[in-house]
DNA sequence: CCCTGATTCGC
DNA sequence: GCGAATCAGG
């Protein structure tokens, strides 16, 4: 596979909405995830905004044993052919929601059949209106977790399954959700989401 | 172990 | 230019 005009815009497409390399890559076919972040490094465009569950932007201390490349990139600022998608957004609260939430639902596609906003490729992903509160979602998927939780004794838990207890402790009806953590997270997917919650929302517990 | 992106370097 | 191997991290 090469890579084509069509390809590439794929992939700047894909790249812009805050695709992972390796779910570009799946998209592409016939190429890995590395090939898909040479590709983005060749094209200059490495850093997105994201933050989330980014992990770039991260190496910048070469510390080689060489001195190759002592200065690595002082000034790469290019510019995007992406103008600000947010036409006339009135957030009245507003409050600086970076893109925390972003990532985080766009992380499981997967697993989760929840909302798959697929966008025709052509035009990057304009503004990202899914506000999350607690989301109705994460709720449903909780309890859907819960049901195919594995039921995970004390004993059993290990760094990479889910932490979230289910039940009564003083009872029988008592064990971990022990389904895959996400990353270096204590929690599975949908755990995690009902554990850190945005700080919004869940404000009234109007009972 | 799963995953992420970043970088290097032979091709 | 390409991308596997490697690196660095969650």
């Amino acid at each position: 596979m090469s890579w084509t005009d069509e390809r590439v815009e794929i992939l700047k497409t894909m790249w812009g909405e805050g695709k992972s390399a390796s779910q570009i890559a799946k998209e592409l076919g016939g190429v890995t995830r590395n090939a898909v972040i040479g590709k983005v490094h060749r094209l200059g465009l490495s850093n997105r905004n994201g933050g989330g569950g980014s992990t770039a932007a991260k190496a910048a201390e070469p510390a080689k044993k060489d001195s190759a490349q002592a200065a690595a990139k002082p000034a790469k600022a290019a510019e995007k052919p992406r103008p600000a998608p947010e036409p006339a957004n009135t957030p009245k609260t507003d409050a600086a929601r970076p893109a925390e939430a972003a990532p985080a639902a766009a992380s499981a596609p997967e697993p989760t059949p929840l909302r798959r906003t697929i966008v025709p490729a052509g035009q990057p992903l304009p503004p990202q209106p899914s506000a999350n509160e607690i989301s109705p979602e994460a709720l449903a998927s909780v309890r859907e977790v819960e049901k195919k939780a594995k039921k995970l004794s004390l004993m059993e838990l290990t760094e990479r399954t889910c932490k979230w207890p289910i039940g009564d402790p003083a009872t029988e009806e008592f064990w971990f959700c022990g389904l895959p953590v996400q990353a270096g997270k204590p929690y599975c997917e949908a755990h995690v989401g009902v554990a850190f919650q945005p700080m919004s929302s869940r404000r009234d517990r109007r009972r």
